[in-house]
RNA sequence: GGCCCUGUCGUCUAGUCCGGUCUAGGACACUAGAUUCUCAUUCUAGUAACGCGGGUUCAAAUCCCGCCGGGGCUGCCA
C-alpha cells in the first residue's frame, strides 16, 4: 500500500475498455476478472467502457457479445456502461484546447512520406517515430491529415512505476510527435483512453502487458492536459500453445465457445489462477477477492491450458444440484437419482448427453452383450438369473442389488460374467457406470424391460 | 532495425527481495499399481525443471556481469 491509497482508501476506480471489434475474447475476460478482483478487494468501483472510437471496425453486435459474455461470467459494471462514440463532444473540446495552446498541431505529411521516413530510420538503426518538420509553421494551424501532440525531441526520460513490474522508462526521443486524432471528431485510441480515464477519475489502469509501450505516450498526453497520472499495472498476457499472444489462430478464444462446456465459475477460477497464485486451486470469487494483492500478480505470460480448465470444471461439476444440472445442460429429463452418477464423470457439460440411457431406452448391440468370449447361452443364462433377482428383490437399490449379484456371480464364473451383460443390457455402452446404479435410477420395471429386450436379441 | 517486458518439471507455479532448512515443494497432464465387469471416482507410487557461461562466497535457483531464448510494441487500429 502506498501513500495514495492511504489518502484515498475508498476511491479505487478501475475499468476495462474493450473495443467491440470482435466477439467477447477470453483475454477481455482475463482483464475484467483482475480489475474486478482489485476493485472488490479495495471496496472500489469497477466500470465497463466500450471503446468504439474506430467506427469502421466497431459494431453493436460485438458490443452485445462482450456485455453478454461478461455477464455470463458474473461481471457487471458498477456504473452505466458508456460508449466513446457518445462522447465525441468531450474529446473535441480537449483537442481544441490542445490545438489552441499549441500543444497539438495538424500534421500534413502523407502516408507515403511517413513510410519512407520510417524505412530510412530503420536502415539507420534509429527508433521509428515522426518528428514533424512543420509543426511550428503556419501550415500546422490549418486542418490536415492528422492531429499530433507536439513532443520535444530531447533525451528526457518518460517513466512510471508499474505496480506489478516496478520502474519502466523510455527516452522521450523514441516517441516523436504522436498522433492523437484523425480530426476534431475522430480521436485515436491513445488520446481517447486518456481523456476517458481522466473524466472518469480512474485511479488504477490495469491492463495487458501489450500496452506497456503505449503508456509513455499516454503519460505525455496526461501531462499536456495537465492531469494527474493514475497508477499503472500491466498484467502478463494469456498465451497460446506456441507462447504468442492468444489469438484466433489458437482456436477457441471467444467466450461463447466455452459456454456449452464450462461453468462460468470454473472458467473464472481458471482464468484467475493463470495470473495469480492463490492459496488453493479451487476457490470462489469472493475467496479470491479476499486474498488478491495486485503487486503479487505474475509477471510472465501463461499458456491457456485447456486440460487444467477441464479439471477445474470437473471439480465444479461435482457440486451441481439437479436443478442446476438441468438448467446448465438444458436437459429436463435428467432424473434426480442420476445426478451423482453423471457429475462424477463430467469434464465438459456437453458430455451429459453420453448418459442418455439414464432417461431414455438405448438400442443395444447384441454382440456387445457377451462377457469376453462367452457363448450365447451363457449370456442368456446370466441375464435370466439377473432378471429373476431384479424381479424378486424387495427393495431395488444399488447396495442390495449388488450383494445379490455378488452372490450370483459365484455360480456363474465371476462378477464379469454377470455384471457385464447386465450393464450392457441397461446402457448399450461398453463403458458406463455400474449396472446396479443404473438400475436404481431407471427403476425395476424399466430394468426388466431392458433385460427382456436384450434376451430377445440374443434369441 | 528500434524500444520495452520476460525466463524454475510438458503445462500452471512455490522458492528469488533477507544466499544455507532446496538430495528444488505443490497442482494439471502423463505412466504404473490398488479398488473394479467396463467407465469415472478415490488411494499409492513414479517420470520430469532452476536457459547458458563467468564471477563473488565456506555455500548460489537465490547476489553481480555477459550471453542466449521467448514475447510485446513499433498504425492516420485498439
Amino acid at each position: 500500500m502506498d501513500v495514495w491509497d492511504i489518502i484515498n482508501p475508498m476511491s479505487v476506480r478501475v475499468r476495462i475498455a474493450p473495443s467491440p471489434t470482435g466477439n467477447m475474447h477470453i483475454g477481455t475476460a482475463y482483464a475484467a476478472a483482475f480489475n474486478l478482483l482489485f476493485a472488490r478487494h479495495n471496496n472500489g468501483q469497477f466500470i465497463i467502457r466500450i471503446e468504439d472510437t474506430d467506427v469502421e471496425r466497431s459494431n453493436k453486435e460485438y458490443e452485445k457479445s462482450i456485455l453478454d459474455g461478461l455477464e455470463w461470467l458474473g461481471i457487471k459494471s458498477d456504473e452505466p456502461v458508456t460508449r466513446d462514440s457518445e462522447r465525441l463532444a468531450i474529446y473535441r473540446s480537449y483537442i481544441e484546447k490542445l490545438l489552441e495552446s499549441g500543444k497539438a498541431f495538424w500534421c500534413h505529411h502523407t502516408k507515403a512520406e511517413l513510410e519512407a521516413e520510417q524505412k530510412e530510420q530503420m536502415a539507420n538503426k534509429q527508433p521509428t517515430r515522426h518528428v514533424c518538420s512543420n509543426k511550428n509553421t503556419e501550415l500546422a494551424k490549418t486542418p490536415g491529415a492528422v492531429i499530433r501532440l507536439a513532443v520535444e525531441d530531447e533525451d528526457n526520460i518518460v517513466g512510471f512505476e508499474d505496480v506489478i513490474r516496478g520502474r519502466i522508462e523510455v527516452s522521450q526521443r523514441s516517441l516523436g510527435d504522436l498522433s492523437i486524432a484523425k480530426s476534431l471528431d475522430t480521436p485515436l485510441y491513445n488520446f481517447a483512453v486518456v481523456v476517458d480515464d481522466i473524466e472518469m477519475k480512474i485511479s488504477h489502469v490495469i491492463r495487458g502487458e501489450d500496452h506497456i509501450s503505449n503508456t509513455p505516450k499516454q503519460i505525455l498526453i496526461y501531462q499536456a492536459l495537465g492531469a494527474e497520472l493514475p497508477k499503472f499495472a500491466h498484467m502478463p498476457l494469456m498465451l497460446g500453445t506456441d507462447r504468442s499472444k492468444l489469438s484466433k489462430r489458437h482456436g477457441a478464444v471467444s467466450v461463447v465457445e466455452y459456454q456449452k462446456d464450462y461453468l462460468p465459475e470454473a472458467l473464472m477460477n481458471f482464468i484467475c489462477s493463470l495470473g495469480y497464485t492463490f492459496s488453493k486451486e479451487i476457490m470462489t470469487f469472493n475467496e479470491m477477492v479476499e486474498e488478491f494483492e495486485l503487486e503479487k500478480m505474475h509477471k510472465s505470460g501463461a499458456i491457456f491450458d485447456v486440460k487444467k480448465l477441464n479439471w477445474i470444471n470437473a471439480q465444479y461439476a461435482r457440486t451441481l444440484t439437479l436443478d442446476k444440472l438441468r438448467e446448465v445442460t438444458g436437459i429436463k429429463e435428467i432424473p434426480n437419482s442420476a445426478v451423482t452418477i453423471i457429475t462424477e464423470r463430467l469434464e465438459k457439460l456437453s458430455e451429459v448427453s453420453n448418459f442418455k440411457y439414464l432417461w431414455q431406452r438405448p438400442d443395444c448391440e447384441p454382440g456387445l452383450l457377451a462377457w469376453k468370449e462367452a457363448p450365447n447361452d451363457q449370456t442368456v443364462r446370466a441375464l435370466t438369473a439377473v432378471r429373476t433377482i431384479v424381479a424378486d428383490i424387495p427393495v431395488l437399490d444399488a447396495p442390495a442389488l449388488r450383494s445379490e449379484l455378488d452372490e450370483l456371480s459365484k455360480d456363474y464364473g465371476g462378477r464379469g460374467a454377470v455384471y457385464w451383460p447386465f450393464r450392457v443390457a441397461l446402457s448399450g455402452e461398453k463403458a458406463s457406470p455400474d449396472p446396479t446404479g443404473i438400475a436404481s435410477v431407471i427403476g425395476r420395471e424399466e430394468t426388466l424391460e431392458r433385460i427382456n429386450l436384450a434376451l430377445r436379441k440374443l434369441a
